[in-house]
DNA sequence: GGCAGTCGTTACAACGATGTAGAGTGAACC
DNA sequence: GGTTCACTCTACATCGTTGTAACGACTGCC
């Protein structure tokens, strides 16, 4: 059937041994030997078994990638910067959702596709931030995102307090007195939704502003439809509204949707700063300002401790803040520079 | 290191083919022997170690999905679809990215990941569509998208020609004279944007309306961006346009992106209508109009003719056109009914 | 000229699973 | 009562690669 290293060694008359060390770029091989292997080589159109050598070495060169919904911004950018930096280091990744699910979440991290991968890249959005337990696992694993960061693993997470902080008092310093949020996880002591609040809390105790929970909207998850539900409500309840926090983008965006709808004036009656800084954000009605997270570095950096996991180093787990960046756009600009 | 079969055979007191016959449902095991296996099994965290499988099989149970990029939103979509259904089926997907360039794309054809997956759904956008005799590989493959149908392989395609004939249309039907299309490729005489062109003129032919060069709007990358730009350049130009044709949604959202800065009324003075019917059309302001072109029928299709050619099954070349549906809403409305 | 050290190559075992062939039971059949 | 058959299990070879050990040839050095 396929062609093996036995066919090129007979072809090229040298031994399987010397033909595998012409393909892993063994050094001391003689120039003519070496043209005769890659001949034959490329005579038969002989291609290395992976499974074959994944086997003898061990590893699989891929690693894993779990994430709540590829088909969600920040995700797919995520993956996609997660998949560049583990082409540039030889790595193939292996994406897998678990759509946000506490089955599925188990499931990842005891899936028999974990003897295929050499390690995983998870980003948990249901599992009990108690249960570091289960984070106990025999593989190198690197966690991203916010929850369980007591946990015994690598851990990559962006500034969210500080984040969500800076993106309120954006909003403050612009003016804005009733800065409403949307996207809260009630009863959750963990997790972005927890830590953006807390941050949100924290940029209202500067400017001494009180915090008032009729401003705080749910939104269990961070979709425009739900954004959009939640600023539908916010607007319903009557509360006085200046300013909204849309915990990420998508929520932001559905709510300048539903505030374009109303007839609401962004930013002047209202303004509106979101988190993620999606592709998206730069094209929405108006362009909506938002939190750069630093998904480049998180997902390099991932990429890297990983491997460095795989590798072998045994170091303490460490946890990476990423640094983040607030971008001011149209949907919290004040005065004549609103539009161009 | 890890624990083998020779582990738990050894545990259970078994042959360690007895063991392998536990793990893959052998049916003639005594039920004694099997539950003192699977104890084994349990007590020792015994996982099957898949590289060898592999190896043994000459199979590795993931297939590879070939995307231009994964966070522009069709993509990840269909990504989304194709994990599912190759999920259902027992597969796992590798999910590799061209990046739109040539070189990449030949080099996805040709990879070392090819002997890692058992087959791969390929969905090209550089490929020259004469170089069919690239498409000519030693591993099950089937096509995804407009180009090169005329090849050796399976391909799942959808309803270009027919789909975009009907988005025009209706802008048509809807009172439109004059309707302007976003997306075109100039030179090329194959792919989406051929068909799409092509479909928009039939849909001009039948209504008795003249083709106007003016109204067409090239955009190379089919990005909110571009298609942002192409609005802008039509409206720039001075000619009357009363209907706007995305060839797909990002393009459209971009018209309306630019549309709204320019205050020009949709569906007033412009209508809109868009191709692909992702997420975000629901939420645009206004909400677009747009063709579900079914994706998750392609989605399923391409991975049961995939697997089927895993299988062995020898037939020639198949062509399955997906069903489209053309989803109404606020962008191409007309009357009192635009807005809720 | 002898010794050490490098170079180039080879033979062989090993990675951990599964396919094949067949051995040993016991039940069923004529 | 012997033959057949189904059942249960085992021994062994095998998938295609790479690590290890070792061998002969050559170089450089004293």
């Amino acid at each position: 059937m396929a062609v093996t290293m036995y066919d090129v060694a007979a072809r090229a008359g040298v031994s399987i041994k010397t033909v595998s060390n012409v393909v892993n770029g063994y050094r001391h091989i003689r120039p003519e030997t070496k043209r005769r292997v890659e001949d034959a080589i490329a005579e038969l159109g002989y291609k290395v078994n992976i499974s074959a050598r994944n086997l003898r070495q061990g590893r699989t060169g891929m690693i894993g990638l779990a994430v709540p919904e590829i088909s969600l911004p920040y995700f797919a950018e995520l993956a996609d910067s997660v998949m560049r930096a583990a082409e540039a280091r030889g790595f193939v990744v292996l994406i897998e959702q678990t759509g946000a699910q506490r089955d599925r979440e188990l499931q990842v991290l005891a899936s028999n596709h974990r003897r295929l991968t050499d390690g995983l890249l998870f980003s948990p959005l249901e599992l009990d931030p108690e249960e570091t337990h289960l984070l106990d696992v025999d593989y190198p694993l690197v966690l991203l995102g916010e929850r369980m960061f007591g946990g015994p693993v690598d851990h990559v997470t962006m500034a969210n307090v500080e984040a969500s902080r800076a993106a309120t008092a954006h909003l403050i310093e612009r003016g804005c007195r009733r800065v409403a949020v949307i996207g809260a996880h009630p009863g959750e002591t963990m997790g972005s939704a927890f830590l953006r609040l807390d941050g949100y809390r924290a940029a209202l105790a500067d400017a001494g502003l009180p915090y008032d929970p009729a401003l705080v909207a749910d939104a269990g998850l961070w979709h425009r439809s739900t954004g959009a539900a939640a600023m539908a409500r916010l607007l319903d309840s009557g509360v006085e509204i200046d300013g909204v926090f849309g915990m990420n983008d998508a929520l932001a965006l559905g709510a300048l949707h539903v505030l374009h709808t109303r007839r609401v004036a962004v930013p002047e009656e209202i303004a509106v700063v979101g988190f993620d800084d999606i592709d998206d954000a730069r094209y929405s009605e108006p362009q909506l300002t938002s939190i750069a997270p630093g998904r480049e570095q998180i997902a390099r950096t991932a990429v890297d401790m990983l491997l460095e996991r795989i590798a072998g180093v045994d170091v303490p787990p460490r946890r990476v803040v990423a640094d983040f960046e607030l971008v001011e756009r149209e949907s919290s600009a004040f005065g004549a520079d609103v539009l161009r």
